[in-house]
This record gives structure tokens, C-alpha cells and sequence, in this order.
DNA sequence: AAATGCGCCAACCGCGTGCGC
DNA sequence: AGCGCACGCGGTTGGCGCATT
């Protein structure tokens, strides 16, 4: 009965807990979270091993303070998006939704709304600087301007189609068309 | 030194979507 | 076409640590 069940272990994760599920997965790859759950001897569920991985265990995740790029990027993107933290991660290197999203909430919100009280915000090179750091990775991103009519810009200015981007040339746009409006 | 308040962040929950059968 | 499973996403919660009183 009730005592048969599995026991399901939750809250904060152990360091071994940590091993057990970096291994597993490094051996399996990061799929099948139900069956890693259950084959990698971890008392947890699927959806907290694939929450785990993603946001503080897979490989180039920073950790630590936000840089003032990062904030500048951010603030612009959710302008852009809303709370569509998937898609803004995707732009953000080596950070997670999960990490935008609570820096949002915590710091970011308030800034946000600090800054629609002030004039527009003078274009900042911030952003631009993380292409720089970022240069070594490939741009994919299309973006001839050129090319875009004004009815549909931004959809093809920002083709969030393509996953893992993080070529910069779309930002650049994005930060240029604020500057014109 | 103890109590209380507050902010931050890791983790959980519920729902929507995609995909295979 | 319908169903079930797996996954992804965004909102929310709970615990911990620091600051303040």
C-alpha cells in the first residue's frame, strides 16, 4: 500500500546526487529523463533530473554576477519578448532561463520599471561588447536589413527559429532599430 | 545576542506541445 | 484521428542567508 510506494526524494540536491546524474548522463546523453530517473538509481522524478542538468549541472553554464552587457541585453530583449525567458536565454550565452528569469524578477523588473519612467535609454555598447567575447562562435543569424519591409521586421530580424544561436549581428540590429524609432 | 524582515535562487508544479504508435 | 508519453516552458513556492532592529 501507501508504505510500498516509491519514495521520492525533493528539495535541494546532494553533491552525490549530483555525480550520479552528471554520469548517467554523460554516458546516455540528456534524454529519456524518465528512464535516467529510474536507471541511475536516483530517487527523484524525470522533470527534476532534466531541471537539474539544464540549469546547473550540463557543461558552459555561468555562474555568478551579471555583467552590465548581460543587463543592458536583457532589459532590450524582454522589451522585445516579454516573458518568453526560453527565447531570451537563447541569446544570452552560457546562461539559463531559469537563471534570466529569477534575475528578472529580482533585479531587472525593477529597473525596468525605473527606466520607463526616464527618457529613452542612449544607446549603450554594452551588448555589443558580449559579440566580442562571443566572436570565436559562429553567426548564423540572418540579417540583411536591407532586404526587410517595415510590417514585419522584427520577425525577420530575429529568427528565433534557429536554435543555439548566439551570433550577435541580429542584437545589432535590434539595438540599431530602437536607435531609429 | 536574539528576533524579525527581506531578497535571492534552486526547485517544484501545472499546463501546453510535439511525436510516435 | 485519438491516445499516451516525454519534454519544454513560465509561474510560483520554499528555504536559506544576510541585514536590520
Amino acid at each position: 500500500m501507501a508504505s510500498k510506494e516509491k519514495f521520492v526524494n525533493r528539495g535541494a540536491w546532494t553533491a552525490e546526487e549530483d555525480e550520479k546524474l552528471t554520469h548517467y548522463v554523460a554516458i546516455n546523453g540528456p534524454r529519456r529523463w524518465k528512464s535516467i530517473a529510474f536507471n541511475s538509481g536516483l530517487n527523484r522524478c524525470g522533470k527534476s533530473c532534466r531541471l537539474r542538468w539544464l540549469n546547473y549541472l550540463r557543461p558552459n553554464i555561468k555562474r555568478g554576477n551579471f555583467s552590465d552587457a548581460e543587463d543592458d541585453l536583457i532589459l532590450r530583449l524582454h522589451r522585445l519578448l516579454g516573458n518568453r525567458w526560453s527565447l531570451i536565454a537563447q541569446r544570452i550565452p552560457e546562461r539559463t532561463d531559469n537563471e534570466i528569469k529569477n534575475y528578472w524578477n529580482s533585479h531587472l523588473s525593477k529597473k525596468s520599471k525605473l527606466m520607463e519612467k526616464l527618457p529613452a535609454i542612449p544607446f549603450s555598447s554594452a551588448a555589443l561588447q558580449l559579440e566580442s567575447i562571443n566572436c570565436g562562435k559562429e553567426t548564423e543569424a540572418s540579417g540583411d536589413p536591407a532586404e526587410l519591409s517595415s510590417a514585419d521586421t522584427d520577425d525577420k530580424l530575429f529568427d528565433f527559429s534557429i536554435k543555439g544561436t548566439y551570433g550577435f549581428e541580429w542584437v545589432k540590429n535590434f539595438l540599431e532599430l530602437e536607435e531609429d524609432s
